[in-house]
RNA sequence: GUCCUCAUCGUCUAGUCAGGUCCAGGACACCGGCCUUUCACGCCGGCAACACCGGUUCAAAUCCGGUUGGGGACGCCA
């Protein structure tokens, strides 16, 4: 068998979305299968939108995603030559012809079919001109584009799609399409056909917006004498009003990079967006990168479009909840060295990160991750919500402060002498340091909560945590000292 | 308007090709309980779906037809 050659195609036209995202993770996986290669090919043909910044994006975020390209980036507009050499073929050989109708004309007529409701395709005005009818029209300089002429076929034409199996369309319902532009720039229909053959692509996987472009394709095969691919349209992705989600209508919530910022785990944004369409077939949903290109067929993705069900403005889930109990299963099982790793990110970001938790300090670093990981959505709570385990400067939430800690004005007193009593110790040991707070409250005739919540919110700024002996341990007796002491600043 | 296409819990889905093992399974979300003098994790339990109508068949979520509904495309964008 020969070598499975798959692409991801972008448009440099805005940031990468999770729809294109999912694409390329598609590609990749199949690519990675088969043992096949994956080439990344910008396609910048559109020069009025196409823009530097954009392809730098999509290149983060394919990066970010751990989805790497074996060959490209390659950039459309370089290979012009080819698109132009393939028109002038298709000129030559009778299947384009030259259309002088201008855009405004052909603006118009769509207009008007729009509201009389009727077809919108091209009514095929130049397609039979003579020969010297268009010779005249060139010599008078009117522009022209160049138009695929569609052959003149009873029946229908078709392609077996993987994913969705046999698509068929009538040869008359497929218009006249324009292949170059009248200012001689060649279209997206013919480049990406004629690439595809030069990069010699065995599978296409792209989203079922390009049926229609696959059907018209077909024929650009044919007449440019190439074999066909493997196409697999696979399902799109919704909003929660079912309409298609885009950068321009969502903004960021539909980005790569909006996932990155809040503290996603790269592998698992891939876990969950693979299962945006596909499933193994079982019950299975977390995979590793090699199980889940092991596990990953055509044959199994989705025919129906799914649900991004990101709900705006919902304080608890801001974006889809089943993405972030993925990103939490991440967060709570990977192995505690890789946690450290994606963590010092933030930390580093956060102006959180010191050296000594690479070394003197890793031991304790890695088992204070372990420690609060439990509780927390992302990458972002290590430091914010754990900002007290790294640094001085935590906030005290303003809920646990009324709660905890101003209802009970004596712990001004009690949480300094708290304090004393741990500073005295010989060894300051988490048992005994639990013990000594449960017998200050007896003394106080308080409830244990009252001086363990009240310790929690002041040492953590939190209204939750890990158990209060562990807390103590990971802060350690000097920070927890220090911080009780000062509990009177607090009223 | 025309063409293409899809249809199982709120969401992601298994089951459909090879009809019976499915009064439909899992996950997320939600609700309740256990655990925990916090909160979570974890565990246990609950809620919740075969779009509709006909046909074929001893038997239909599964096959066929239609209806309805959804999505996509119809650019000198990609």
């Amino acid at each position: 068998m020969t070598e499975t050659r798959l692409r991801f195609p972008p448009s440099p036209t805005g940031y990468l979305h999770i729809g294109g995202a999912r694409t390329a993770l598609y590609n990749w996986l199949f690519a990675k299968k088969t043992g096949g290669k994956l080439i990344l090919r910008i396609e910048d043909t559109d020069a009025e939108r196409s823009t530097e910044e954009s392809i730098n994006g999509i290149l983060d975020g394919l990066k970010w995603l751990g989805i790497d390209w074996d060959e490209g980036p390659y950039f459309q507009t370089r290979f012009s030559d080819d698109h132009l050499a393939a028109a002038r073929k298709l000129l030559d050989q009778g299947n384009a012809y030259k259309c002088f109708c201008t855009k405004e004309v052909l603006d118009a007529k769509r207009e008007a079919a729009l509201a009389a409701k009727q077809n919108l395709g091209y009514d095929g005005t130049c397609r039979h001109l003579k020969p010297a009818e268009v010779r005249a029209k060139e010599e008078a300089g009117i522009p022209f584009v160049v138009r695929f002429r569609v052959p003149e076929r009873q029946g229908t034409l078709g392609y077996d799609d993987k994913v969705l199996g046999r698509i068929e369309c009538d040869y008359r319902e497929v218009d006249d399409f324009v292949i170059v532009r009248s200012n001689g720039k060649p279209l997206y229909l013919l480049c990406n056909v004629v690439d595809d053959i030069r990069d010699k692509i065995s599978h296409i996987i792209r989203g079922q917006d390009h049926m229609t472009n696959t059907t018209r394709q077909v024929l650009l095969y044919e007449a440019l004498g190439a074999p066909l691919p493997v196409f697999a349209h696979i399902p799109l992705t919704l909003d929660t009003k079912k309409a298609k989600i885009s950068k321009r209508s969502h903004g960021e919530i539909v980005a790569v990079h909006f996932y990155r910022e809040h503290g996603f785990i790269p592998w698992a944004f891939n876990n969950f967006l693979a299962l945006l369409g596909w499933s193994p077939g079982n019950d299975r949903e977390i995979f590793t990168r090699q199980e889940m290109i092991e596990a990953f067929t055509l044959e199994r993705i989705n025919k129906s479009s799914s649900i991004f069900n990101f709900r705006k403005d919902d304080p608890k889930f801001f974006t889809d909840p089943k993405a972030i109990a993925i990103n939490e299963h991440y967060l709570r099982t990977m192995a505690i060295e890789e946690i450290g790793e994606l963590v010092r990110q933030e930390l580093e970001e956060a102006g959180l990160w010191n050296q000594e938790y690479a070394g003197e300090k890793r031991q304790w670093y890695l088992k204070t991750l372990d420690l609060i990981r439990e509780r927390f959505h992302t990458l972002k709570d290590f430091a914010t919500l754990g900002r007290a385990y790294f640094a001085e400067d935590f906030r005290i939430e303003d809920k646990p402060l009324q709660k905890n800690v101003l209802k009970f004005p004596e712990l001004q007193d009690w949480l300094p002498a708290l304090a004393d009593r741990y500073a005295r110790m010989d060894e300051f040991s988490a048992e005994e340091a639990e013990r000594l707070a449960r017998e200050l409250a007896e003394e106080k005739d308080v409830k244990p909560g009252v001086i363990i919540n009240g310790m929690r919110t002041v040492v953590t700024g939190q209204l939750a945590g890990p158990s209060m002996i562990e807390v103590l341990t990971a802060i350690g007796r000097d920070r927890v000292v220090q911080r009780l002491r000062r509990t009177g600043e607090l009223f």
